[in-house]
DNA sequence: AACAAGTTCAACCGCATAACA
DNA sequence: GTGTTATGCGGTTGAACTTGT
């Protein structure tokens, strides 16, 4: 069996004094971050450390952006969502200043309940009370990348023929600039337009899906194309 | 004013995995 | 190569706060 992190018992859980913050804040000026599970003996607090790296990192650290979303901010973490997923951390780096927590709780009780009242499946990003054969072919393609900053290091993998492209530059045309949001599910990137259409008709294909996620050490999002 | 119901968000928990011995 | 430990992440909880009756 795997040992606690810490002795449950000469613990505090719950909410931090300004004591504690002052602590903490003060060892880490002075040591910096890291080492946590030995942080607190050191800076004197009864705390675990797990408890004191999350309250640094969600509430303490100095360029923590506090207050409300901005609607920039809310349109990206839709946008990045519909590609990513609950992938918190990954979102939150693409906001700076904001915090993986801050962004999951403001999609559980903000952005999530937005998409359902505009009819939006917030798990999927597809209309959720449209009949499908209503909606355009191109809804098929279940990836929302429309942000500069969203992508702008992220790269475009083809699975069908290995072509690994600069997703950034790709996907600039798609940037229309004006702050509606935009839902719009389509890629279209001119050098992955083979993938995506039927050359012989010139429809979008129906089977071919986009996963996006962080693959390697990069943290960047890159996206595989199946047929 | 008092209470219930709903909402928000800081903090916790357990798991996965990276790092190390 | 294997076992152990530390760290980071996502899901969940519950106290505090807000709104409605």
């Amino acid at each position: 069996m795997r040992k606690p992190c810490c002795d449950k018992q000469d613990t505090n859980k719950g909410a931090w004094s300004k004591q504690e913050d002052q602590k903490l804040i003060d060892y880490i000026r002075t040591h910096g971050e890291g080492c946590w599970r030995s942080l607190p003996k050191a800076a004197g607090l009864h705390r675990c450390g797990k408890s004191c790296r999350l309250r640094w990192t969600n509430y303490l650290r100095p360029d923590i952006k506090r207050g409300n979303f901005a609607q920039d901010e809310e349109d990206l973490i839709i946008k990045l969502h519909a590609l990513l997923g609950n992938r918190w951390s990954l979102l939150a780096g693409r906001l700076p200043g904001r915090t993986d927590n801050e962004v999951k709780n403001y999609w559980n009780s903000h952005l999530r309940k937005k998409l359902i009242s505009m009819g939006i499946d917030p798990n999927n990003h597809r209309l959720d009370h449209i009949p499908r054969p209503q909606l355009p072919q191109r809804h098929d393609i279940s990836a929302t990348v429309t942000s500069k900053h969203a992508v702008s290091n992220a790269k475009v993998i083809s699975a069908d023929n290995d072509r690994v492209s600069d997703a950034g530059s790709c996907l600039e045309d798609e940037t229309s600039g004006d702050s509606n949001l935009n839902l719009d599910l389509t890629i279209s990137v001119p050098s992955l337009s083979s993938a995506l259409v039927d050359e012989d008709n010139n429809k979008p294909q129906n089977n071919v899906s986009v996963v996006a996620g962080a693959i390697g050490s990069d943290e960047l999002p890159t996206l595989l194309l199946f047929r």
